[in-house]
DNA sequence: ATCTATTTTTAGTTTTGTCTAAATTTAATT
DNA sequence: AATTAAATTTAGACAAAACTAAAAATAGAT
C-alpha cells in the first residue's frame, strides 16, 4: 500500500504545470529528441525563461525530459507517452464538445485545455468509446491511441499543391479563432473538395472551385490549410 | 475591458480550494447564515484548523463568507449562490458519467469532484440540456437549478417509517462506496418500492419487503436510505 | 583569439495553500 | 471569580509555480 503510493506519486502525480510542460515541448518536436531551447519554451507558454528553467530540473528529476545546463531540453520516451496522453485527451474532449454538444470548432479548445487534466483513465475510454473512437479531432489532427500511436495521413498544405490538381480539405495548421471564423463565414469546412484552378505569381494567391463555387484565396489562407491528395 | 477584468477576477475567478471550501461550507448548514465551526470545516475537509481560518479571512475578503474571529463561519447570498453553482456541477457530472458512460454509482463522486471545478457556463448547460434537465442526481441528490433554486422533496429516513407503511427509495444519506456497493450486492436500488413489516425492538433491525422479496436489513441500513412516502 | 550580443541560469521574492507550534480566546467547571 | 480544557488564531515555515534582476555561458562576428 506504501510502496504503491509511491509508485503512483512519481510516476502518475502530475501537476497541471508539469502536464502543459510536456505537452509545449512536443508540440516544439522535442518528441524526436530534438532540443528545444528554453526560450522557445517560455515563448509559447507566455512565460518567462527563468521558469523554464525551473521546470526543466523538475521534469528531469521525474525522468521526463532530458535535460543538460544550457543545451535544451527534450523528452524521454516517458515525456513522450505521457504528453500523447494529455493531447489525447484533449482532442478526444474537443471531438466531444462538438459531436455530443454542438460547440463549434473555434469554442472547444480553451474548454479542453481545462477537461485534458482531469485523472481518470476510465473517463476518457469511455469517452472515447462514446464518440466511436475518432481519428481526428474538429481540427483534423489526429487523435493518439491509447497506447500512444499516432495516425498519421498523407497530407499536404493547399498552398502546395500544384495547378488542376484536387484536394480534400482535412485540417487546419492556424486553429485561432479569427481564422476559424473565417473559414465558417466563408463557408471553407473540413471534408470540402478543392480544386486549384490557378495561382497569381505576383502575392500567389489561388483561384479554387469549392462545392461548386469558384473564388479567390489569399496565400495566408492557403497556406494554413491541408488537404489530402485525391485525384 | 480593464474594468471587466477587475470585475472577473473579483467576482468570477475562485481557486479549486476556495470552490471546495465553499461548498464543504455549505454541505454543513452555513447556507442558512447558520455559523460553522472552524474545526468542523477543517475536520470535514481532512485539513487543520489553521488552515480554515486563512481561508476564512480570504473568503471574507472576498465577500463570499461572513467570519468573525472566534464565531465561526457562515455563506453570504453570494457564496451560497457560488456554493451551489459547483455542487449544480458536480451532481450534473454524476448524472452524465451513469446515464452517458455506464459508470456504476459508487464509482461517480471521485470523478466530479474533478470536473465540478471546469469554468464554462456554455459546458454545464449543455450537459444539462443532453441530460434532459434531471432533477436528482445517481444518489437522489437534488440537482439546483441555473439559478440556484433547490427542489426539496418530501422524503423521510427508512427507519423513520412506521410499520405497514410503504415508500419508494429516493435516495441514500451515506454516499460511501462501500454502502452503494452494499447495496448494489443486496439489489437495493433507487425506485425500488419498499413495505416495512416489521420493527425489532432490541437492535432496531427492520424487516421489509422489497420487489417481490422479505428480507431483514440494521438500523445502520435503515438510517441511511431515504423513502419517499407513499402512503 | 577576443569581444559582444544573446541565451540561459542563478539568486532572491511573491502568492497560494498548506503545515506545526505557540499564544490567545472562549466555554465549562469548580 | 478563578481555573482549566477546548477551540481558535497567530506566527513562522515550507513547497509549488511564477516573477525580476544579476550573473554566467554560449555563439557570432570581427
Ligand atoms: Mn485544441
Ligand atoms: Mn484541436
Ligand atoms: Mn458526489
Ligand atoms: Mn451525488
Amino acid at each position: 500500500m506504501l510502496n504503491k503510493n509511491v509508485f503512483l506519486e512519481k510516476y502518475f502525480l502530475m501537476t497541471r504545470s508539469e502536464e502543459n510542460y510536456l505537452k509545449t515541448i512536443f508540440h516544439l518536436g522535442g518528441g524526436d529528441s530534438k532540443s528545444i531551447t528554453t526560450n522557445a519554451i517560455a515563448e509559447q507558454m507566455e512565460t518567462k525563461p527563468s521558469s523554464v528553467t525551473d521546470m526543466a530540473k523538475k521534469l528531469s528529476e521525474k525522468g521526463l525530459v532530458d535535460y543538460v545546463r544550457y543545451q535544451g531540453i527534450s523528452l524521454t520516451d516517458a515525456g513522450v507517452k505521457t504528453a500523447l496522453s494529455i493531447i489525447r485527451k484533449h482532442r478526444l474532449w474537443e471531438v466531444f464538445l462538438v459531436e455530443k454538444l454542438d460547440f463549434t470548432w473555434d469554442e472547444v479548445h480553451e474548454v479542453a485545455e481545462q477537461l485534458e487534466h482531469i485523472k481518470s483513465e476510465k473517463l476518457i475510454d469511455k469517452i472515447d468509446e462514446l464518440l466511436d473512437f475518432p481519428k481526428y479531432d474538429p481540427h483534423g489532427d489526429p487523435i493518439p491511441t491509447k497506447d500512444g500511436k499516432f495516425q498519421e495521413r498523407d497530407e499536404k498544405l493547399l498552398s502546395e499543391m500544384p495547378i488542376n490538381s484536387k484536394g480534400i480539405c482535412v485540417g487546419v495548421k492556424d486553429s485561432s479563432v479569427p481564422f476559424l471564423k473565417f473559414l465558417d463565414k466563408n463557408k471553407i469546412a473540413l471534408g470540402n473538395t478543392i480544386t486549384i484552378m490557378d495561382k497569381e505569381d505576383f502575392d500567389h494567391s489561388l483561384r479554387i472551385r469549392m462545392e461548386g463555387k469558384e473564388m479567390r484565396i489569399s496565400h495566408q489562407i492557403a497556406s494554413n490549410l491541408y488537404v489530402k491528395k485525391n485525384d
